[in-house]
RNA sequence: GCUCCUGUGGUGUAGUACGGUCCAUCAUACCGGGUUUUCAUCCCGGCGACCCGGGUUCAAAUCCCGGCAGGAGCACCA
């Protein structure tokens, strides 16, 4: 060590003497961005709402388009009808839900089933020019030629031959599966993926936004790449599931004679309470009637988080942080729900609720002739929030959870020192005098019957109790003493007040 | 099988391009303590990691070679 030193001060002194080590905070460089120059885009299926693996693409590529004044691309990849068909509500909603995440709407939102015209076009030129054919031969046969790297008998047919047939296809001469067109590439390439890898294949299903007026629709690959160089896009962030397609894509730009944008790749992350995130998988679930929507407090969607009351800047905080690893991961919801915490405490009033009430009446006659009329609470601790809770007593009744009887000297939150004897809180003192234990409580007059649902893994778990009835705003989210946050559900017509949990 | 990617504490993450700043950052979780009229918030302390094996070097988390482990793609899905 001390050789290593004396070494080091000879040739290289400054070494000894630097800073500890910082952690960089925020998302690293994109390469190659120019500052108002980067145009970035965020890709989804419009199969279904967003869910919180898509947030991740919202938060990251809005984070990169405000660090380098740069614009946002909305567009719905909907080119397909048959495996995951696109869900016409789908696209209000996550217009709204980016808005929602981003805090600002997309700069342009496109939608691939409008542009059809665009990549039916370069998909004509591609063949025009020879380095795309049509290919007749089945998935299965041509799987065989691709891995043997051998030719298949379309791809040395005549460009006028390609036009015809391509002409059949899109006029619905030919049917579905009965042809697709093939982009040419290096047969010799060494990843069997990218050989002659498929553009544009043959649906005759009706596409809920568009109609029957196409027969031949674009793939990922090919609408992808043709849309980012339509749109002039900079900067890919993608899955790395999608590597290889960034490597077909490449081969096309080639062909065109266009440079690839710069791409840059996340890993697949999980989520300890939800597994990883399909969009088909819920649809289907919702259709059968397991859960009853696309926001059910089960279910990982954007909707459903919004709905419990979390907060879209912890959401983005919590993506930025994790930055953009190629890492495959496996993250707690509990990680999330921390940077909520820390966004909402300081705004959330607090309000007493009560499960399991039991009834007590307060006796205050050795400190006070006329009965104790009027409480009033802070509505929050620190002050964040403005104002008091005001509490009217009535006839003294009040209500503590049962398993606050256990022991029977106890500190009603906020207000006094009780005794419990038999039916009876009285009062030994408005002070508070020793350390016992503090609990929330409620005059029963204050007091209107509520339900809190909450999600346990798979099931909801609904807890029947008693809210403070005081300023019960729809959609606010609350923090009840000892219990947690919850976000207020709309009102019932019985009166009942609902609550969904959101997190402790 | 072919092709590709990734391995830092319980979970994530910084540092790796150009080896010394690193007895390795920060957050979260957990444990302990303090403040507080909530089991909330806040504060303090603790815990615990460079996948393995070689090599190069005065010096390796960082470079090289070889393993191993995990993941992805090879769809007429996105």
């Amino acid at each position: 060590m001390e050789a290593a030193r004396t070494a080091l001060s000879a040739t290289n002194p400054e070494a000894l003497s630097r800073q500890k080590q910082q952690k960089r905070i925020g998302l690293k460089p994109l390469p190659n961005a120019i500052k108002g120059a980067v145009i970035l885009r965020f890709a989804p299926n419009p199969n279904g709402p967003l869910t919180l693996g898509h947030a991740r693409g919202v938060a990251i590529n809005s984070q990169y388009a405000e660090m380098y004044d740069g614009k946002i691309v909305l567009r719905f990849d909907d080119t397909d009808t048959k495996v995951k068909p696109p869900l016409p509500k789908a696209y209000s909603w996550i217009e709204k839900e980016f808005e929602w995440l981003s805090g600002k709407s997309a700069d342009i939102i496109i939608r691939a089933s409008d542009r059809m015209p665009v990549y039916l076009d370069y998909a004509n030129q591609m063949i025009s020019s020879g380095f795309g054919y049509v290919c007749r031969c089945s998935a299965a046969e041509f799987k065989k030629l691709r891995d043997s790297k051998t030719p298949c008998t379309c791809r040395n047919r005549l460009i006028e031959e390609n036009l015809k047939d391509w002409d059949s296809m899109n006029n619905g001469g030919i049917e579905e599966g009965g042809a697709v067109v093939r982009v040419k590439t290096d047969l010799q390439l060494p990843n069997p993926a990218l050989r002659d890898w498929p553009a544009l294949r043959i649906q005759h299903t009706s596409h809920p936004m568009v109609g029957e007026q196409y027969k031949v629709w674009p793939l990922l690959d090919f609408q992808s790449a043709i849309e980012d160089y339509e749109q002039g896009v900079t900067h890919i962030i993608r899955g790395k599931d999608l590597m290889d397609s960034t490597r077909k894509q490449t081969l096309l730009y080639q062909h065109f004679g266009w440079n690839y944008p710069e791409t840059l790749y996340w890993g697949r992350v999980k989520v300890h309470e939800f597994g990883s995130f399909s969009t088909s998988g819920m649809r289907s679930q919702i259709e059968d009637g397991k859960y009853s929507g696309w926001d059910d407090a089960r279910l990982p969607t954007i909707s459903a988080l919004r709905r419990k009351g979390f907060d879209p800047a912890a959401l983005r905080d919590f993506w930025i942080e994790l930055g953009l690893t190629q890492k495959d991961i496996s993250i707690s919801m509990q990680t999330i729900e921390s940077f909520n915490s820390s966004i909402i405490d300081k705004k959330c009033e607090r309000r007493s609720f009560i499960r399991g009430a039991k009834t007590l009446h307060l006796d205050s006659s050795s400190f006070s002739k006329e009965p104790i009329m009027k409480v009033s609470v802070a509505r929050h601790p620190d002050g964040s929030e403005i104002g008091n809770r005001e509490w009217d007593m009535d006839d003294g009744s009040i209500l503590i959870e049962e398993n606050d009887l256990k022991n029977n000297k106890i500190r009603l939150k906020d207000f006094a020192d009780v005794q419990i004897s038999e039916n009876k809180a009285i009062v030994e003192s408005w002070e508070k005098t020793d350390k016992r234990q503090i609990v929330h409580w409620l005059p029963s007059s204050m007091a209107i019957s509520a339900t809190l649902t909450r999600n346990k893994g798979d099931s909801l778990v609904i807890e029947e109790g008693l809210i403070e009835n005081f300023e019960l705003n729809e959609g606010a989210v609350i923090q009840l003493e000892r219990v947690g946050f919850a976000r207020i559900e709309p009102v019932q017509e019985d009166g009942k007040v609902n609550l969904l949990f959101l997190h402790g």
